[in-house]
DNA sequence: GAAATAAATGATAATGATTATCATTTAAAT
DNA sequence: ATTTAAATGATAATCATTATCATTTATTTC
């Protein structure tokens, strides 16, 4: 993955140079989502920064993803049942595996990726602007049970 | 696309086999989807249904797609941005194309979807249940505005 | 470093799509 | 025609997200 630092800094360089303030509660949702391997949720965000951050509320959570979403440095996952995940580490379109058990979200390597978004625009004439690839089943560990 | 009356009619059987009733509600929302081609919503779906039989009511709608999805004859398709649209043409996994303006959404061809659940099983070890592929962009008419 | 100011925060209310509830109605079996 | 389990209509409840607004704070300016 990205190097969580690098990440940091990146981000931080995009806030100041969209004068958007540097607040304590931001840098702690920064750093949690510069951090994450398993795409959390805004919940998940919230309780891990709560536990050594107590007056933050779950609205400013809410903002700072949204925020961070729309200057285009963390991924919105909105999954098909309504429920959406954040990634930190690659805010560009790339394909995902998840459990539909345990709820687990994946970066796989895919080889056969090839240039589909080129041939779905010259047959439907439209201009692609981005696309989605997910695979839902079951992981390895769920099986086991 | 396939032949709604065909379509209306594997529905039905499908729906006499599980033992649910054929009431004239459940008929309206079987023929709307098997007619369907614009992948309906709800909503849409209500108001279709209202203009001539007035005392539709929204729950029926929701009661009858969730069964139609439960029983696989339909397809749900829920949208990153939350919206739920329905397919009763075509109720296995197969890729979209969605304009980001007027939110049409239409099944494209794909000549390059290869056998990537394959690929991907073999990669993480997980069983692919399903899978989703929608590309996002701007159609023609949106563009020529 | 203190004052000024626009932005951010915390707490909570509002929203909107979907689901649950429940009394009444009805399809289909007997 | 009678019976009964299922379906319906109306509406309340839910839940994630967004909006509101008074208060606080990061950053700029002197």
């Amino acid at each position: 993955m990205a190097d969580p630092n690098q990440r940091i800094d990146s981000i931080i360089k995009k806030l100041k140079e969209s004068s958007h303030k540097l607040t304590p509660q931001r840098l702690a949702v920064v750093k949690i989502l510069a951090h994450s391997q398993g795409h959390p949720n805004v919940e998940q965000i919230y309780e891990q920064i709560k536990s050594d951050f107590p007056t933050m509320s779950l609205a400013t959570v809410y903002r700072n993803v949204m925020l961070l979403k729309s200057l285009g440095e963390i991924l919105e996952l909105g999954f098909p049942d309504g429920s959406n995940r954040y990634d930190g580490n690659k805010p560009y379109p790339h394909p995902h595996v998840i459990c539909i058990k345990c709820k687990k979200v994946i970066d796989p390597d895919l080889d056969s990726l090839k240039d589909m978004t080129s041939e779905i625009a010259a047959e439907t004439g439209f201009k692609i602007v981005t696309h989605r690839l997910d695979f839902f089943g079951f992981c390895q560990d769920c099986m086991n049970q």
